[in-house]
DNA sequence: ACAGTTTCTTAATCTACATTAACTTTTATC
DNA sequence: GATAAAAGTTAATGTAGATTAAGAAACTGT
């Protein structure tokens, strides 16, 4: 299993054999069953996730009990509270497996050391991030700019697989919509 | 001027002065007055900009012609359609200054170079996009799970100086809010 | 210093989306 | 395969924030 992290990072960049090896060592893996949490709000983040099989969430709860979506991962993604990981903070996000997942998680030091130590997965994690700005700022920018039935409409076209696999309700909730009003875009859109 | 740019990054990771020399050389000076643009949608992104003074805005227009704040940068922040830039594609955002500014200005293959041959300022890089990613999920957070309100005074706190510097109507736009209803609810928090 | 432009305010009216609640359909569990 | 739980639908009513419009205040350039 852990050769899908591994052959994962051999697309993005280059690694030695030693390196793999470094980085093997690096992780743990965990099982999680659907609807499991893998870290929750006020809890110090231990772990950075990839995910190796599955799907999982992170998301916060507001003071009327609502989940608001952050992100949604699947295999070849990462999962954590990256704020709370990397300052070692009380975590603000839920992370919740939407299905039985296996992920890989590493710790802050051993992350450290492997971006420290290793200039091709620093290299990896810049592109990784860089990436993530660019994704966060879309999503921003299609919140400001574009009326709920746009913004579901980008989101089927943009991740078709995503729109399969998980309830309407996290969806409607990661486009800052309730799942009643999704359904009703939902009949409209259909019926043109 | 160029000190700026140099002093911000010895604040950030450890760089020899031969290497202050070679990241010295791989940017250009620019001066742009108020209202000027740095970029235009449509055109592919020349360069990624570091701002040593001023203040300087990225936005979307919308099919009404309404403008979407995306992103203000003041002194030793960057600025950009990062989109637009690492992938040569024709950008979405305008780059406008709000203030007379001076920008120092990389292409892309000097960024790259820089990138591939210094590790510590890929380094430097991971670090800023590792913050951009925090930022942004912060912002997308509060997006889903605040009143305009909330969101206004969040940004108040933690934005104390931008509040002050930046015309009312854009910090609605970037709340997503219109300026009129950002007047109304300043006018009933300074009631309270 | 003043004419033009930009920004901010106020108030009336409007609308996209939320809320509530009751019901149906799908999925999970023993 | 029966029962419960979770997810999705529908429709009536409510509201946060948008729109429009017009005036006031604050900046800008000469």
């Amino acid at each position: 299993m852990i050769n899908i992290l591994l052959s994962h990072l051999l697309t993005k960049t280059e690694l030695s054999s030693e390196e793999l090896k470094t980085i093997s060592d690096s992780f743990i893996e965990i099982a999680v069953k659907k609807r499991e949490f893998l870290l929750k709000p006020g809890k110090v983040s231990q772990y950075e996730y990839f995910i190796a099989k599955g799907c999982i969430r992170s998301f916060v709860t507001d003071e009327k009990g609502n989940e608001h979506n952050n992100r949604f991962g699947i295999e070849e993604s990462w999962i954590g509270d990256i704020f709370s990981f990397y300052n070692q903070t009380p975590a603000s996000y839920h992370i919740q497996a939407l299905e039985d997942s296996v992920v890989f998680a590493i710790k802050l030091d051993q992350m450290n050391l492997l971006m420290d130590t290793m200039p091709a997965f620093e290299h990896y994690s810049r592109i990784k991030f860089q990436y993530g700005v660019i994704s966060l700022q879309l999503r921003m920018t299609e919140r400001l700019s574009l009326s709920a039935e746009k913004r579901y409409l980008e989101f089927v076209k943009r991740y078709p697989h995503l729109e399969q696999r998980i309830p309407q309700k996290h969806i409607a909730s990661y486009l800052g919509i309730t799942p009643e009003f999704l359904s009703l875009l939902r009949k409209n859109t259909f019926h043109k």
